[in-house]
Formats: structure tokens, sequence, C-alpha cells
DNA sequence: CCACCAGGAATGAACATACATTCATTCATA
DNA sequence: TATGAATGAATGTATGTTCATTCCTGGTGG
């Protein structure tokens, strides 16, 4: 992916023997170590199971370099929900605002493949994603970020979708419900893809969304 | 609802002032009190907020019970998990196991009601559901239960739609592709139900699914 | 160009708290 | 009265947070 939190995340624990010379670095990065060790401790533990220890000693820190960054454990996890949510829907628009050169029907084709694309599915950040949700219906600021996040991408793919129908000429389709439906398969099947890997894999994932789609707009999808 | 649960569940907490007598019941009485009183407190305060003096507090018992019937907190959780997760199994078979006076018209219809019916779309259900799923990528004991349940759901579902296929002649419709795009549309409804309740609600997500079993099976919905 | 210094980033031991679990004791029931 | 279900105080451990101390770094004066 063209994120950068996938590229830091793949390698940062600190030299393996050599007793690690402390090392000072901007606010900036060291807050972005922090939310990378934690993507990657939640996706391997649990949300539940994840402590500062571990995420420090992940990213190759002392103890209470998280509370001096982020002053306390629950801010580390509410800017990491916020980091990972923004992340997406920074690539999600990066596909519908990008209309130059793009008909109609390669944008539905494009939205389709950037949520089931590699980056999107990989399992360190469907896992946080998912973790969150979970614990989101008790929590009132996990759930804001997460709704906040839901409105914005209901509110661009209707757009597309209200576009679409405008230029097929559908009869009766409301936008709205459709971008509702869409985007609830979509999690549906992100759902499907960490809990039973076994049963739903991506490119099955792509198709059940595809013929859906193709259901619904079939002049534009193929 | 038709469940011991949701009776159980509404009124547990011992009398408020008076200080409760001991009281010796029966093992399974104690296991199902104990679990009521977990799915109530996930729901309340989410799983990883949920202590077992909590726990037991809530089910107006004491410190040591939860230990006594279920020998670790693990245990515990693993046992609300199983028993919300059968509790929807048992409705979702009754469903769609009972054929007798029933149109395949009126069977999806009853599908779809069921799943989001009071009793299945409740907060404190899609709450400890989400929760378990939240938790499943890192817990494989949790990811056993929830996928053991999908498979059952999708072939019973699968079983359903190809007997609608079979009956409409519908031209190039696979069951099993469908009846995972079905499934993971209702995932996806339940969990906008729990995180966006301003932005979705249960008539509109009723509206939703109508419409992709209608554009699915023209001749089976109105 | 170098030596030195002040600021503050980073550390990690110490602390208080919260938690799951244990078990000696109590007491309802058969 | 004997049994074992239920209790709740006690225990040890794990965890978030604090803060005195360390030492890297960029700027200043010689």
């Amino acid at each position: 992916m063209a994120t950068p939190s996938a590229s830091a995340a793949s390698k940062n624990a600190v030299q393996p023997s050599a007793s690690a010379k402390r090392q000072v670095r901007p606010r900036s990065e060291r807050r972005q170590q922090l939310i990378d060790a934690t993507i990657r401790c939640i996706a391997e533990r649990g949300l539940s199971a994840t402590t500062l220890q571990q995420v420090t000693r992940e990213a190759g820190l002392s103890q209470g370099i998280a509370n001096l960054h982020f002053q306390s454990k629950e801010n580390l996890l509410a800017e990491t929900l916020r980091y990972v949510t923004a992340e997406y829907n920074r690539g999600l628009l990066a596909v519908l605002e990008d209309r130059a050169g793009h008909t109609l029907s390669s944008m539905l084709e494009n939205l389709l493949t950037f949520q089931l694309s590699r980056g999107v599915t990989q399992r360190q950040k469907m896992a946080v994603w998912f973790a969150f949700y979970g614990e989101a219906g008790a929590r009132p600021l996990y759930q804001h970020i997460c709704s906040s996040s839901d409105r914005l991408s209901e509110r661009k793919v209707a757009a597309l979708f209200a576009a679409v129908i405008a230029d097929g000429q559908y009869p009766d389709l409301d936008a709205r419900q459709l971008a509702t439906g869409y985007l609830a398969l979509i999690d549906g099947l992100w759902l499907g893809l960490l809990v039973t890997p076994r049963e739903l894999n991506k490119r099955r994932a792509q198709e059940v969304a595809r013929s859906f789609l193709k259901q619904t707009f079939p002049q534009h999808v193929s």
C-alpha cells in the first residue's frame, strides 16, 4: 500500500542485540511510531490484551514514552483509531474524487477494487478496525469517530451512485439507500475476511461485491 | 423475544437495600444468571472493561462465584459467546426449517423479518456479538465459535436460495455466492444499527435488505 | 572550528491501583 | 447432622502513570 504506516510497520524493532542508543526524534515521528506499534499489537493480541508495555516494547522504546506523547493509554488508542480511519478515508476520497479521465463504469470498478485491495484488507488494518467497532457500542468516543467516517463514506458513495443512476436512467433507484446497502455489504465482507478467512477469500469477496453492483447497475458493470 | 435470557436480563439485581439472603440454586441456573449478567456488562461497558467484580455484582452474587461455576473468566466469556450464538442459530433454524404452510416467498420474508426483529437487533445482543467479533482476529477460540456459526447460517440460507432459484428458474444465479452476499449485507446492517443508530434505524435496514432480495428474486419478493 | 551549556526528549524504576483467583469459613438444604 | 453451594477477605500479579535522572542536540561564545 501507498501508506506510510504500511512501510513503517514492516520493520521497526530496534537492533536485536545491540543496546539501541537513545535517540531524539521529532514528536510527530515518535507519535507515528507508537501508533504503528499499537496497530500491530491490536492485530496480534486483540484490543483488550494490548498493554502499554507491549506497545512500547514493540516500538523499541521505553516504558513511559506513550504517556509522554499521548498523555494516556485511552488517548493513544483513540488516536490510533483516528489514524486508521483517516488513512482509509484518504484512499476512498482519492478514488471517488478523481473524475478526470474516468467513466462512471471505471469509477465503480475503482471503488470496488480499492475497498478490497491488499492495503485495505490486510489483517492488521481490519483487525484494528473491528476491534474498535466492537467496543464502539459502549464507548461514545469510538462511536463518534467511527460514525463520522461512515457518514462521509456514505455521502460520497451516494453521490457516485446518484450520478450513475442519472446516467443510466435507472428507474426507481434510491442512491442513498443503495449506498447504505453497498457499504453494509462491504463491511460484512470485511468481517468475513477477518473472522472466516477459510470460507471467504479476497477474490470471492470481490465477486460477491461485483455481483451486487452488476445487478444494481447492469449498464455500468460487466 | 422468546428467549429466556431476554426476560432474565430485564430484572435480576437483588433487592436494593435488603441484605439478600444467601440462596442455593441449581448449577445451570447460576450459570445462566452469570451469562446474562455478562451480556449486560459487555453491552454497557464493553468487553475490555468487563470485570468479574462487575459481572458478579450485576448478578447480585458474590465475588468468587464466577470462578466456582466457570473456572476462569476466559471460560465465562467463551460460554457467553457460545450462548448468544446458539440462541441466534436456534431462531434462524426455526425460521428456515419450518417449511409447513409456507411458500418460498413467505420464507424469504420470514428470514428477513427474523434477522431484523427486535430480539435479534436489541443493542445488548449486537454489542456482545460484535465485541467478540472484534477480538476474534486475535483469539482462535472466539474465531472458531463465530466461524462455526457463520458456516451454519450460510449453508442454511444457501439451501433456501437454491430452492428459490430452482422455483423461479432464475438464470445464472449462484445460491452460495448470493448467501454470502446476503449474510454479509445483514452483518453490515447490524454493525450500522449498533455504531450509527442515528443514521440507520431498523425500518430503513429492513428496506435495504428487502431491496437486495427483491432485486435478486423479483418473482418472489414484492 | 571547537568546547561548552541549557533545554527538553527519553528513560526506567517506583508507585498505586485494579484485577483474577484462591480458599477457609458460613450456612441453606436434604 | 452432613453435604456442598455460596461467600468475601486475602493474595499475588499485571498494568497505567509518575517523575527524578540521564544524555542527546542545537545554539552560543570563545
